[in-house]
DNA sequence: GTCTATAGAATGATAGAC
DNA sequence: GTCTATCATTCTATAGAC
């Protein structure tokens, strides 16, 4: 009899390769793109390296996959933040940065290695694809702001831009330790995000 | 008699390197980091793609090499005028921005290349490095702007970041064409910038 | 019986130790 | 400079699904 793919199967493959993609973030995360071989990244996903290429073509695929995962959530989850955080457009902003800090705070090998590390180039241009996410993401919440007088007249897709790259600057590099510089961290960043925008000195 | 350099064959080995570099980085301008195959780049320097390999040990190496150099210079550009541009800190800073977006837009490509391109991971690692030098070289004039008084407290550290990320950023994605845009994107980032430092509202 | 997914070993390239 | 370890990827044989 012939061979067909049943649904339990399809099934049965499908986690597998979610699987795949869940050890692997936690592996990238923990000794970042350079150390995550296929190997240890198979390891951890409790299958052997061949069988990695039954789901990915590539490492590269791999990789972006794992990208694109981890950072269409911060993408989801910023979005609701902006768009239906409650409060006015700046009051939204402020909560956004704020948000998307304390996660990247909390999962900082993750976050480091999404927002700066050096990665393959098919990586690197993924991050180009989602850091336009993030600025239009912005750009509406500024639209807004500049529509309600909260903001003073800007191009709010070159202030979008800025946030983006100042939000991600400011948490790659020393991605401070102790708990206490981390609520100091997100405290400045909120102000400087809305020192960038114009809005006026600091509400609430 | 045993072979030995002599001091006319350094020179003429040191300009075939140099001329080398200089022209992988206009390859690199124009059709950037995937595009500026050994073969593109040999042919542009006038030698054989084997020749490349006299000069450096890898692709990579060639690589970060363009990128330290014309790096280097605009670090050495924006750091002169942040610290000897004349006037207060905060022209300086004013000032520096212009001058750093002016030389972006007039070496399009070039800069692309140098700030987001997907590149090597050897690239990738370098961009961290120097992103850490613009870094310094804001927070030095933020922090002059402070002790003067001219921008309020805040960790210049933060800011010098915040700066860094929103600069490259804005002059990553459209990098606008028509050259009427282009000052009125200089117009903006300055302002911006500036916003970004919390000075207030619009010195001359 | 026929096809597939998988583990595990072979391969070729690269990098680091010594 | 040679040797070794490790990596990504491919190959092969088998166990298991149909």
């Amino acid at each position: 009899m012939a061979y067909r793919e049943t649904p339990a199967v399809r099934r049965r493959l499908d986690a597998a390769r979610d699987r795949l993609v869940a050890e692997a973030t936690d592996v990238v995360a923990e000794v970042g793109w350079a150390g995550a071989s296929v190997t240890a990244v198979a390891a951890a996903a409790g299958m052997s390296a061949g069988s990695v290429y039954q789901h990915f073509s590539s490492k590269a695929a791999l990789a972006v996959e794992v990208f694109r995962r981890a950072s269409g959530r911060e993408v989801e989850v910023l979005g609701e933040v902006l768009r239906d955080g409650g409060g006015d457009p700046v009051e939204r902003l402020a909560h956004g940065v704020e948000v998307f800090a304390r996660r990247a705070m909390e999962r900082r090998g993750l976050a480091y290695a999404l927002l700066a590390a050096p990665a393959d180039p098919a990586v690197g241009a993924e991050r180009l694809e989602y850091r336009r996410r993030y600025r239009a993401l912005f750009a509406e919440v500024v639209r807004e702001g500049v529509a309600a007088g909260l903001l003073p007249e800007q191009d709010p897709g070159i202030t979008a831009a800025a946030l983006t790259g100042a939000i991600g600057e400011i948490l790659v590099d020393p991605l401070v330790d102790p708990s206490d510089a981390a609520e100091r961290l997100v405290a400045e960043l909120r102000a400087l995000s809305l020192r960038c925008a114009g809005a006026s000195p600091a509400p609430a």
